[in-house]
RNA sequence: GGCUGGGUAGCAAAGCGGUUAUGCAGGGGCCUGCAAAGCCUUAUAGACCGGUUCGACUCCGGUCCCAGCCUCCA
């Protein structure tokens, strides 16, 4: 029975799916102007495990994630580059592709673009002017009347008054209320624009969301997530645009991801200190990144430092020597493994709020039983490396050959390695030790460990 | 100030009212020419103060501290 904690509530309830044939899920995800971040690789590949694992309970999921290709930062970036606005984005979102990819996320099934949705804001906002919760201001902008929305705050758990009072003073005398936000807003000149029935502009960052997500899921649908900084205003303005609009209940679930610290401080430009994912790729191959990731719950923050990286890397390391070697497929010796627990566990684990730390944990588990069997009952060993291989998949790991991942990134050639080996050999066998000695301690300098088994020597890299 | 989370062993990170989390690092041992990997074994916890209970890291109350949101941000 999967527990999800729901913002609404504040609490982990039983997911109760509208339609269990079929479930929605709409995420927030990127304004594409620059590379993306670690903060990206956070949220990116925790709904990409919340979404793999609805796949396996539910018969259909239609996964949808926005692309943000028009605002601000993107106007800026492209006056700063001299690039068109359509040029800079489109690269951005290639780029996003293919850190997807190397993290293994997997393709949400819908990606829409908030340029190729204005239709569906524009009847969004038609509907909430003829109920008269938006209005037009004196400089032509459209806003959203938030004190004609009763439920304004339900998700943040914010009062209307508590946020007057806590509100920067703005005196924006467009407004009908300083709490009001913008919904569609006039072009200044050169700047990209859409007709509307309003005059010629671009959509509020806000109704954006509300109209892909109810184009694609329809106007009520089950799962809606993203950061935890969205949740006010973006996400609260979306339930009162959507339930505005429409007035029936928008989304059933709130997910929030919890934030990325970098060595201990908030990621921010300011402090110069946030790493693009492709940065952290030069030194940390794609599943070790995911693997730190999953190694925190979601909602917990997640510290990004060296440390915390190498241990990831360090940890995913035994998981794969558990399973190096024993390659075989085999149906039937996957059934014996099914007579032990670890994949009732496994997927309780990921039924209780998606926890990711007690899965990795039963994967271990398995690991080292592995490690025992593989002397006694080599059969059973490969069995049950299998199971792992499988349990790791469902969460996106341990996909690749063992061999791959031991010996990526190494500066020799195998031949180069191999050669090294014989000469060792050779120095061993005569039991010139200094020389064997000398020979891995070479190749230690250059990140390739050598090991000796009962079945000869073995390498990997470090 | 308001709202929402959180304070767990050397580090990271979970569950749980009474019995081993897990990974890394540390001690001892097995294995090895020596290592590495692996296995066995071991030490180190629950911010503070009260309360409930036969029993609390786990529930309740209070105190202190930390983080996030309240302004664009995943």
């Amino acid at each position: 029975m999967l527990k999800i904690y729901n913002t609404l509530t504040n609490q982990k309830e039983t997911f109760q799916p509208i339609n269990p044939e079929n479930i929605g899920i709409y995420v927030c995800g990127m304004t594409v102007y620059d590379y993306c971040h670690m903060g990206h690789a956070r949220f990116l590949v925790a709904f990409d495990v919340i979404t793999r694992h609805l796949r396996r309970n539910f018969p259909q999921v239609k996964y949808v994630r926005n692309i943000t290709d028009i605002d601000d930062k993107i106007i800026n970036r492209a006056i700063e580059n001299n690039e068109d606005i359509s040029t800079l984005t489109q690269r951005f979102i290639d780029a996003m592709h293919e850190d997807e990819r190397a993290l293994g996320v997997l393709e949400p099934d819908v990606e829409p673009r908030a340029t190729e949705s204005i239709d569906q804001m524009f009847y969004m906002i038609k509907a909430l002017i003829n109920k008269g919760i938006a209005y037009q201001g004196k400089n032509g902008d459209v806003y959203y009347s938030v004190r004609d929305f009763e439920n304004y705050g339900k998700l943040s758990s914010k009062n209307l008054d508590d946020l007057v009072a806590g509100a920067r003073v703005d005196v924006e005398s467009n407004k009908n209320d300083p709490l009001d936000f913008v919904l569609w807003k006039m072009a200044k000149p050169d700047e990209p624009k859409w007709q509307s029935p309003w005059g010629d502009g671009r959509p509020g960052w806000h109704i954006e969301c509300s109209a892909m997500a109810t184009h694609h899921l329809g106007n009520h649908f089950d799962l809606h997530g993203g950061g935890v900084d969205l949740t006010f205003p973006h996400h609260e303005n979306e339930i009162a645009q959507s339930e505005g609009a429409n007035d029936c209940t928008f989304v059933n679930t709130w997910m929030h991801v919890g934030f990325l610290k970098i060595n201990d401080e908030k990621m921010s430009k300011s402090l110069n200190n946030f790493f693009t994912i492709r940065g952290v790729l030069e030194k940390y191959d794609g599943e070790s990144l995911r693997y730190f990731i999953m190694s925190s719950h979601y909602r917990s923050p997640l510290n990004f430092c060296d440390e915390n990286l190498s241990n990831a890397k360090t940890a995913l390391t035994r998981l794969y020597t558990a399973v190096r070697g024993l390659n075989a497929s085999n149906p039937a010796m996957t059934q014996v493994a099914m007579r032990f627990d670890y994949e009732n566990r496994f997927n309780a684990a990921l039924d209780d709020d998606f926890n990711t730390p007690i899965a990795l944990s039963i994967l271990f588990e398995v690991a080292k039983h592995i490690n025992n069997e593989r002397e006694n009952d080599p059969g059973q060993a490969g069995a049950l490396a299998q199971l792992l291989r499988k349990l790791g998949g469902y969460i996106g790991i341990l996909e690749c050959d063992a061999e791959v991942f031991f010996k990526q990134g190494v500066s020799l050639s195998d031949a180069e390695i191999d050669g090294k080996i014989c000469q060792r050999d050779d120095a061993r066998a005569a039991k010139d030790f200094a020389m064997s000695d000398q020979i891995r301690d070479e190749l230690m300098a250059l990140d390739i460990i050598l090991e000796d088994g009962s079945n000869g020597t073995t390498w990997r890299r470090k």
